[in-house]
DNA sequence: GTTAGATTAATTTAGACAGCATGTC
DNA sequence: CTAAATTAATCTAAC
């Protein structure tokens, strides 16, 4: 199909492909034409990875926006949403105007109903529905990228609850929903009322096969020689073999140490074919990686990526991620070692793609267990770059003759499995009924469960029995904590509930919150195996209405327990348990020893946290209880200036960890403070605190520094200890004493006195104090090695 | 008694969304 | 229903 041929698009449209080299839509896209997008029509498009998924997406936005609509993008990835994001400012020469939100960032530019078209993750726009986001209203389409995620136990039935509120807010919004080659389309085409686009064609030849021995068997029968040499790895063969041909290659493995262990194994096979300007150049980024952190990842990853090869796993930071992805863009590095974050994360294809692991550990398996279709054809998706390369080849390794027979039966000929819905799941149910009560969507079990009709759920299944029976469980469990009330069939979200709902909380952890922080004010110290029944689900509050009542009092009185005590003493290492035994938070794993290291810091520490510690016999609470309190003692390191290498090998994490970890704190520790002024307890003022010093990783004394922009944890102390001690202290401060304090970076000096308001920042002329000490004596408490860093990065977490 | 080397046992294991309210002399 | 790659611990044999 001709460009010009579009029907519904705005008239720029043809020119602006034209110009991008588009004259001809490509097969599936012409399809979806065909089928409406372009016209207002709902569309299913399970078509494979960089087959022109992008372009109908546009087509149906841009087409719905000429019309005089409004178009919202729904990613799963906050990192997909400005990718994305890059993709359609394109369009800002036409007017148009774009705007992002997730949960770490906003677009500027005012108002999200002032945009044309919206990006936004599905957790996000969940939210923004359950805060009654007004321009919800005026949507006219809605496009989901990666739809076949709503198998996934755990986001899947957000992307199905929120999809499922769009359209029955507003019954003309045109869906249109983009999904991986799944084996069955046709049932969400079905259940989003879609014509469906269903195809296995791609722009270029993917060849898929297996390697054994000294041969590469491919999927049209075919063989080619691929020789292993001397005592290389079979992975490191296919390296050398890509390289000859000068192309570059994704190998995914299973673990992170595995991606770092290859990715250090392969520098060797890249090595010899650099040139010296690649060398050069190679040698750059790997200082830009070292800058980024100081940490034993970050050198590890710089080495490798001197060498044209590196690892991509989630405990690298962002910064590191970046770096990784571009140079791998670039083709500078030769040979990415990746973990799934890029099988599903932003754009990198490449020549050739080696799925080397295709096993994983499956806890609930209970030991290794092969990997879906679905996700190794993603990996495999990832072979071949549209007009750079050729075709692209995706790669098994078989370690045995009967293993080239079993990969071809199970990934290289196999179809996807189905998508399924996981909504009937009672953790999904709890958070999403709540919110489904709350925002009014509905007031009755009956009504509940005739909007829980229009969910792929429904539309999958044919006895609602199950169903009901979860959703009566859940609501008995939001009942009697107080988050719904249930009056002769009606149901109400209690104004708990209703805060809990915007807080985007699980209700678990605001039940755990919320008595967590009940327990401390109440002063129920006597509390080493005194917890009650053995239930899995929290305490629950007293059966009357409202929290701190007479009958609470009484209690005390009962319990003839200490007096009331202050919420001002309440630790911060008591608040980060609090929130990192929630299940909000996903917990760091107890390795061998841990165990006994935090049963003596318990033991130390009981005092400190908030509400009875689980009796050691109740085995799987108390495990959570251990590594709450491991996760607890990282946040507080953090909060204590302890340095990042020294946190990431005493907790055996990564620098992106880390971020992570502080991330979900700081959410959960600002819904905890709106929790404690909700219900009444006085807690406010230390959890604001813990959640500052965690957000910046500083000691208390250091906290209105670090909130200068451009001040993180690291130049902060450093100011203090040159006498600094506050924002206004900082304004007004003599320029030589700064700016020896900043190292004798001039253009660093000159922006923090900016951003501080000094009414002349000019470093000109200015040259630092010699009296100055610049040294960091990190925020050690001297039971392990404190060795102060050498570059002056900010460590600082809060960028975004 | 020491130590290099071999054998065995134990240990470890992917990823990542979300609140709120903005700032200045 | 299921594993594999490291790493730590232990053992062995030669000196």
């Amino acid at each position: 199909m001709d460009v010009a041929d579009l029907p519904g698009v705005p008239e720029w449209l043809p020119d602006h492909l034209r110009d991008d080299g588009i004259e001809e839509l490509y097969p599936p896209q012409a399809e979806a034409v065909e089928a409406g997008v372009t016209e207002g029509e709902n569309l299913v498009a399970s078509i494979p990875t960089a087959s022109g998924k992008t372009l109908i997406a546009e087509l149906a936005m841009l087409s719905s926006v000429a019309r005089g609509g409004t178009a919202l993008y729904i990613v799963p990835l906050r990192a997909l949403a400005s990718e994305k994001q890059a993709d359609f400012e394109e369009f800002e020469q036409y007017g148009l105007d774009i705007g992002v939100s997730t949960g770490n960032y906003e677009s500027e530019g005012g108002w999200l109903a002032d945009k044309d078209i919206v990006v936004a993750t599905s957790e996000k726009v969940d939210s923004l529905v359950r805060n009654d986001a007004p321009w919800i209203e005026d949507l006219t389409c809605v496009v989901t990228d990666e739809v076949h995620l709503v198998d996934d136990g755990e986001r899947g039935p957000t992307l199905e609850v929120t999809l499922a509120k769009l359209r029955r807010l507003n019954p003309d919004l045109q869906t249109v929903a983009l999904s991986a080659t799944i084996g069955n389309a046709e049932a969400l085409a079905t259940w989003l009322d879609a014509g469906l686009v269903d195809s296995d064609w791609r722009p270029i030849d993917l060849q898929k096969g297996v390697h054994y021995g000294q041969a590469l068997h491919l999927e049209d029968g075919s063989q080619q020689r691929l020789s292993v040499q001397n005592n290389e790895k079979q992975t490191a063969a296919i390296v050398r073999d890509t390289l000859e041909d000068d192309g570059s290659t994704l190998v995914f493995v299973n673990s992170r140490r595995n991606a770092e262990a290859a990715a250090g194994r392969l520098a060797n096979t890249v090595r010899p074919h650099l040139t010296d300007e690649e060398r050069a150049q190679l040698a750059d980024i790997a200082e830009e990686i070292r800058d980024v952190s100081d940490t034993e990842t970050s050198d590890d990853l710089a080495d490798a990526v001197a060498d044209g090869a590196a690892f991509h796993h989630a405990g690298l930071s962002r910064g590191h991620r970046e770096l990784v992805e571009d140079a791998f863009r670039d083709r500078l590095v030769k040979v990415v070692c990746a973990t799934p974050t890029l099988a599903a994360g932003v754009n990198t294809p490449s020549r050739r793609v080696v799925v080397r692991d295709w096993r994983r550990y499956d806890g609930s398996a209970g030991g290794m267990a092969p990997l879906s279709v679905l996700e190794v054809h993603q990996m495999m998706g990832r072979a071949g770059r549209p007009g750079l390369d050729p075709y692209g080849e995706a790669v098994l390794i078989a370690s045995s003759h009967d293993e080239v027979d079993e990969l071809f039966e199970r990934y290289v000929w196999a179809d996807p499995e189905p998508v399924r819905s996981k909504l009937a799941a009672e953790p999904a149910l709890r958070t999403h009924i709540l919110a489904t009560v709350a925002s009014g969507f509905a007031r009755s079990r009956e009504g509940l469960l005739e909007f829980l009709e229009q969910t792929l759920y429904a539309s999958q299944t044919d006895e609602g029995g199950q169903l009901e029976r979860v959703v009566d469980d859940v609501l008995t469990y939001l009942q009697r904590n107080d988050f719904l009330e249930i009056e002769g069939g009606e149901l109400d979200a209690t104004s708990l509930g209703h805060t809990v709902s915007r807080l985007y909380l699980d209700p678990m952890s605001a039940a755990e919150i919320v008595d967590g922080l009940r327990d401390w004010e109440r002063g129920a110290s006597d509390s080493t195996s005194a917890s009650g029944a053995p239930s899995e689900t929290p305490p629950e509050p007293p059966a009357d209405s409202g929290f701190t009542t007479a009958s609470e009092l009484a209690e005390d009185a009962d319990e003839s327990a200490d007096a009331d005590r202050d919420p001002d003493d309440i630790s911060a290492l008591g608040l980060y348990h609090l929130v990192s035994r929630t299940p909000d938070m996903y917990q760091l794993y107890l390795r061998s020893g841990d165990r006994e290291e935090y049963e003596m810091e318990l033991f130390e520490r009981e005092d400190e946290l908030l509400g009875p510690t689980p009796s050691e016999f109740e085995e799987g609470r108390f495990e959570d209880w251990l590594s709450a309190l491991k996760t607890a003692r990282l946040l507080e390191d953090w909060a204590t200036e302890v340095d990042e290498a020294t946190i990431t090998e005493r907790y055996g994490v990564g620098p992106g960890d880390i971020r992570g970890k502080v991330e979900t704190a700081q959410w959960l520790l600002g819904a905890a403070e709106s929790l404690a002024s909700e219900v009444d307890l006085d807690a406010a003022r230390a959890i604001s605190e813990a959640r500052i010093r965690v957000e910046h990783g500083v000691r208390e004394e250091l906290v209105d520094l670090a909130g200068v922009r451009g001040v993180g944890r690291k130049r902060a102390r450093r100011l203090f200890q040159a006498g600094i001690t506050d924002r206004a202290q900082l304004r007004d401060a003599d320029k030589a004493v700064v700016l020896a304090a900043l190292r004798g970076r001039r253009k660093t000096a000159e922006n923090v006195l900016e951003s501080a308001g000094h009414r002349d920042p000019s470093m000109e002329g200015v040259e630092p104090a010699p009296d100055v000490s610049v040294d960091l004596d990190d925020g050690e408490d001297g039971d392990t090695n404190a060795e102060s860093t050498a570059n002056d990065d900010q460590s600082s977490l809060g960028d975004f």
